[in-house]
RNA sequence: GUAGCCGUAGCUCAAUGGUGGAGCGCCUGAUUGUGGAUCAGGAGGUUGCGGGUUCGAUCCCCGUCGGUUACCCCA
């Protein structure tokens, strides 16, 4: 016999969970729209090479294999490189700037952790052919609000840019292969503290007084504007950051006329992030709720459209990760926890009662009301068992006495107490007490 | 990729180199027009899998699969 096994790193999303998830994917999604972004869907395998290139180190991870066509294919492993694919691909039919999400599973040969899965479902939402610092600030934005909905108590996203990483380790004399070390060692911060990150700087070959600059500038924190002031000065040297300060600017203040409150975002030089298709603001918001990882990313690329288009195409987006969002709403206890989707539970007295029973499942069903049917006759103690071990709220009961007098007993197993009420009125009761 | 820990009933976990237990859950009944609470009874195990040591392995050793923690990495 076969194993009765998952493969590593995949799960299987019973009931109870997928419940949770399509709440919250369905949540994000009414936002995204709200929005005015569009939906996708792409297949999860492409060509292996379509992949490569885009990840340098993280090449490894990818899933990848010749099919029955020996074709070298692989899985995705994000839903960002496919948007590259589809945007070349479809160029004359789609209207840029174009707004588009899509939901599903991507895939990543790693070792598991807590909040890591080899098959792992984000919800991603992407602007693709604007470089305007409003679409930054609407991701951002966008991201607020879907947080919001979901009932996050408290969230903060740090924000920065490429430039003012690389202005950073310029200005600190370091050339710009020294500084994907310098990138990884900052983004660390948080986790090594201040002796941390100079322990590993200079360990990497960092002069000291290089390492304590570093330091200087990737601890400057407190009010958005403060911040940014404080690096236009102390970067004013490096062109490249001076204008990456002002982008950052244009998008918080963008951020405020659309209203995302300035306690939920700070700017963070320390925040680095992978860094490899990155191009302009990043950003990653976490909660301090769940000290482990971030509940989302995202940043700026615009280059990497336009490895495919053959023309740059700015893009900016965030991806949501399904897998944890559930993990720390599930372990806060945010959100809906039903379990089941049946509101009714439709008994059968008896064999000859069965079509009187059938018939008032359909007209509620019809009505609008999610109607789980008995499949067993008799026995009502077995029927209201089942109806509330699935936690079914609503149990109907139509026996003799019933029929003779055209009612129905409706029964709230929440509160115990049950009535009899004409035939006509259950689907308007059911609906009411909804 | 490196190192550690774990794997026993559906779930959470005990146990001893010598016939594997508990709690919860589940099934039946008390209760042939009503769930939860209570009481009584019952079912359920190749101790993840494979190999080795041993008279004998759930226990010790090796491998493997899965989980997990810290590193590495995190598009």
């Amino acid at each position: 016999m076969a194993k009765v096994q998952n493969i590593k790193g995949m799960r299987d999303h019973l009931p109870q969970a997928m419940l949770l998830r399509q709440h919250i994917v369905a949540t994000v999604q009414r936002v995204a729209e709200r929005y005015g972004f569009e939906p996708l869907q792409t297949p999860v395998v492409e060509y292996a090479e379509l992949l490569e290139g885009k990840l340098g180190d993280d090449e490894k991870l990818i899933y990848r294999f010749a099919d029955h066509g020996d074709r070298n294919v692989a899985l995705r492993y994000d839903q960002t490189v496919p948007l590259a694919r589809v945007v070349a691909q479809y160029a004359g039919q789609l209207t840029l700037p174009w707004r588009r999400y899509a939901y599903g599973p991507s895939y990543r040969g790693e070792r598991p952790a807590r909040g890591r899965y080899r098959e792992f479902y984000q919800f991603d939402a992407d602007i693709v052919g604007s470089s305007s610092p409003l679409a930054d600030a609407e991701i951002v934005a966008l991201l607020s609000d879907a947080l919001e909905a979901l009932g996050f108590p408290g969230f903060t996203t740090m924000l920065n840019h490429r430039q003012v990483i690389g202005g950073i380790a310029r200005t600190s004399g370091l050339d710009e292969t020294a500084a994907g070390g310098v990138y990884r060692a900052i983004d660390k911060f948080d986790k090594l503290g201040v002796d941390g990150v100079n322990t590993e700087l200079v360990r990497m070959g960092v002069n000291s007084a290089a390492a304590d600059q570093i330091l200087a500038l990737v601890q400057i924190d407190g009010d958005p504007n403060a911040v940014l002031t404080e690096l236009e000065a102390r970067l004013a040297a490096d062109t490249r950051a001076v204008a990456a300060l002002a982008n950052l600017r244009a998008i918080i203040v963008a951020l405020d006329a659309m209203g995302v409150s300035p306690s939920r975002y700070r700017i963070a030089p320390r925040l680095a992030r992978g860094l490899s298709y990155y191009t302009g603001l990043v950003f990653e918001t976490s909660t301090p709720h769940w000290p482990a990882g971030s509940l989302l990313g995202g940043g700026r690329y615009d280059e990497l459209i336009g490895q495919f288009a053959g023309r740059p195409i700015p893009t900016v987006g965030l991806a949501f990760g399904l897998d944890r969002l559930h993990d720390v709403m599930a372990e806060l206890g945010l959100g809906p926890r039903p379990t089941t989707t049946a509101v009714a539970f439709v008994t059968i007295f008896g064999p000859e009662h069965t079509a009187a029973s059938l018939a008032l499942a359909r007209a509620l069903r019809a009505g609008g009301v999610n109607t789980l049917l008995s499949l067993e006759t008799g026995a009502l103690g077995k029927q209201f068992k089942e109806a509330d071990r699935k936690g079914v709220r609503y149990v109907l009961v139509l026996g003799p006495d019933e029929l003779t007098r055209g009612e129905v007993v409706l029964k709230d197993l929440r509160g115990g107490d049950q009535r009899s009420l004409p035939q006509a009125e259950v689907l308007a009761a059911l609906l009411a007490a909804r």
